[in-house]
RNA sequence: GGUCCGGUAGCUCAGUUGGAUAGAGCAAUAGCCUUCUAAGCUAUCUGUCUUGGGUUCGAAUCCCAACCGGAUCACCA
């Protein structure tokens, strides 16, 4: 039982006892003592006036002498106006501390064949272009996810849905066969994805131009867009492709192959994976299946024109089209097949879709269409979403320009950390492969950090120009900190100074290093406040605020030179038990943490 | 226009099951490397928490209204 249970009991016994009234553990709220005033734990007494009537600070004062008496934790307290700060025994800390030395696997909760399982979808690529800065966002976040349902005690798996098939990939082909001279990535020495991306953005040039002479001819936008043959041509290729056109279908095929082993590149340089990854060319005839059953099971519609809609009046929203009048599928139709082959494939108990909040209409659609569809795990679908990643000048705009590579961003992101490195002599006594371990995991853990840092629900700004601090609240503090306590360590190790992983509870203890203690022990209520509230950043900014303390106290106090050993054992107990905290913090957002660097 | 989300220091962001004098980092200024890694530490400076009402012992946090910004309301994906 947790220190601050054990209190809260005490507590509702205490104004049982005191004022002969019942109150529930739930409704007595301790929090952590501010900084400024002495204590570890605080009890507002407001809320207990009406049984006491008396007042803050006589309520207050009877309060902290009960569990003074009674409760062996407590040591003492204080109070200032109708707050009750408690001090907690050094001799609990340092049991708790013993306590989380030797948890294993410290804040998460183990995973049995009986956990309920959550698939979660994210990444969701179109194969027209490669991944960019808002892909980035989504992956980290859905990656990081992940591993924190899985702490919490889920099955987890992970999904992916590439929009493998459509009009934007026709495009690439198109232009790739009108202009391309017979260009592969081999040829170029072009990633696969960006490759194609070029060519998708060759068609779009093309296309413009197209329009551009039409109107010069006198013809309207609307004329100029119906007459153009580009499109006419992209439209054709999609009909041949869906009606099994061998050409096309290797072409298809062939192009599309390009773009996945650039994807699995910057995959594997992002550090995220998938258990399982389904092909929308795969799942949109299944889609038309079920929306088909839907219709003779009276849940949809069929118009005149023999397009295909839901009625969604009764829900608040609009109606729905679902399915075209020449019988081919649109975006939502495709959702509703994968949802069947998934749910067909795994024993889902929750589904988790990490897609943009520019998306949040569709999904509140999807699941009222598989609901009708008489799917069970309609209803309770998640759709965490999330905000976009805007650029100083506004939102990226490809047509523009200004879309940041993903690719290019990592690369970036190593080499200024390679160049900081350095500058700061670093790896100078490092072999060339540590160096280059070192250089990326720098690099891209402080680009992941930066994404996952802030609340995902909000916009967030992202600079390009100013590259992204390495000081401050970022990754490579958390991860200097994490070497550093590895050096300290290592060192110990070196010099013969075991110590013991249980401490007498006798051993004195200083405020700092209580504050520390209760620090670590709050770490397994954020993994799972985090796991609910589907924010990574709510680790982030906790492994931020252990990390800034504990650099205090390393400038504060020393260790190896420390000649008191039972301080020194505490104080590499407490060490290590901080690292190990980091470490798995941080590899729930996915960010790796060096021993030296 | 309907719906949803956001507005906190010059900048990027924490803080919302209502609690004490609203916090960090960046930027600025001044210190600290014969001492466990200076990617660090210390100190100073920075605020009409968009605005106006309401609820109460107490509001950045909850409610109402207004203003500003974004998203969405496609036979695009």
């Amino acid at each position: 039982m947790s220190i601050e249970r054990q209190i809260t009991d005490a507590i509702a016994t205490g104004i049982q006892k005191l004022y002969g009234v019942e109150t529930p553990a739930e409704q007595i709220q301790l929090q952590k003592t501010k900084r400024e005033f002495k204590g570890h734990l605080t009890l507002v007494v407001f809320p207990f006036l009406r049984m006491s009537k008396k007042s803050p600070e006589q309520t207050a004062h009877e309060i902290g002498e009960h569990l003074v008496v009674n409760e062996p934790s407590v040591a003492c307290f204080n109070v200032i106006k109708g707050f009750l700060n408690l001090t907690v025994s050094s001799s609990c800390w340092v049991a708790l501390l013993n306590e989380i030395g030797r948890t294993e696997n410290y804040g998460s909760t183990p995973v049995t064949e009986q956990s309920p399982l959550v698939m979660i979808e994210y990444s969701s690529p179109n194969t027209n272009k490669p991944l960019h800065l808002g892909h980035l966002r989504n992956n980290f976040l859905g990656f990081s996810l992940a591993g924190i349902m899985k702490a919490n005690g889920y099955r987890v798996v992970k999904t992916n849905i590439v929009n493998d098939r459509g009009i934007h990939i026709c495009k690439s082909m198109l232009a790739w066969l009108k202009w391309g001279n017979g260009e592969t990535p081999q040829s170029s020495g072009k990633k696969g994805d960006h490759l194609i991306g070029e060519y998708y953005v060759l068609f779009d040039k093309h296309y413009k131009q197209e329009l551009k002479d039409l109107e010069a001819r006198g013809l309207t936008r609307e004329q100029a867009e119906a007459r153009s043959s580009y499109m006419h041509e992209a439209r054709e290729m999609l009909r041949s492709w869906e009606s099994g056109d061998e050409t096309v279908v290797t072409l298809w095929k062939t192009m599309n192959n390009w773009v996945y082993s650039g994807f699995n590149e910057t995959y594997k340089k992002m550090g995220v994976d998938f258990d399982k990854i389904y092909y929308e060319s795969e799942t949109y005839l299944v889609g038309k299946e079920e929306v088909l059953r839907g219709v003779k099971e009276g849940a949809f519609y069929r118009r005149d024109d023999e397009s295909v809609w839901a009625d969604l009046r009764k829900d608040e929203l609009d109606e729905k089209l679902l399915l075209r009048a020449d019988g081919t599928s649109v975006y939502i139709t495709q959702d509703i097949g994968t949802a069947k082959l998934r749910f067909d494939d795994y024993p889902i108990d929750k589904m988790v879709y990490v897609v943009g909040n520019e998306q949040n209409y569709h999904f509140q659609v999807l699941s009222i269409l598989l609901d009708k569809l008489g799917f069970a795990f309609g209803k309770g679908l998640v759709h965490f979403s999330y905000g976009m990643v805007e650029l100083p000048e506004g939102k990226m705009k490809s047509r523009e320009g200004t879309v940041v590579d993903a690719d290019d961003l990592m690369d970036e992101m190593m080499q200024t950390a390679r160049e900081i490195s350095q500058e700061l002599g670093k790896l100078d006594e490092l072999a060339p492969d540590e160096v280059e371990n070192i250089v990326r995991i720098v690099g891209l853990g402080s680009l992941k950090y930066f994404i996952l840092k802030v609340d995902p629900r909000k916009n967030m700004t992202f600079n390009p120009r100013e590259s992204i601090d390495f000081n401050g609240n970022t990754a490579s503090f958390i991860q200097y900190t994490y070497a550093r306590i590895h050096s300290v360590l290592r060192k110990a190790k070196e010099q013969g100074l075991s110590f013991p992983d249980k401490l007498p509870t006798s051993v004195s203890i200083s405020e700092k290093e209580e504050n520390l203690i209760q620090l670590l022990a709050a770490y397994p209520a954020i993994v799972r406040e985090a796991g609910e509230a589907y924010s990574p950043a709510l680790i982030a900014n906790y492994i931020y605020d252990l990390v800034k303390e504990y650099n205090q106290f390393y400038h504060d106090f020393s260790i190896l030179r420390e000649e008191n050993p039972e301080w020194r054992h505490l104080r590499l107990l407490l060490s290590s038990s901080i690292a190990a905290v980091i470490k798995s913090g941080m590899g729930l957002l996915g960010v790796e943490v060096p021993e030296r660097m």
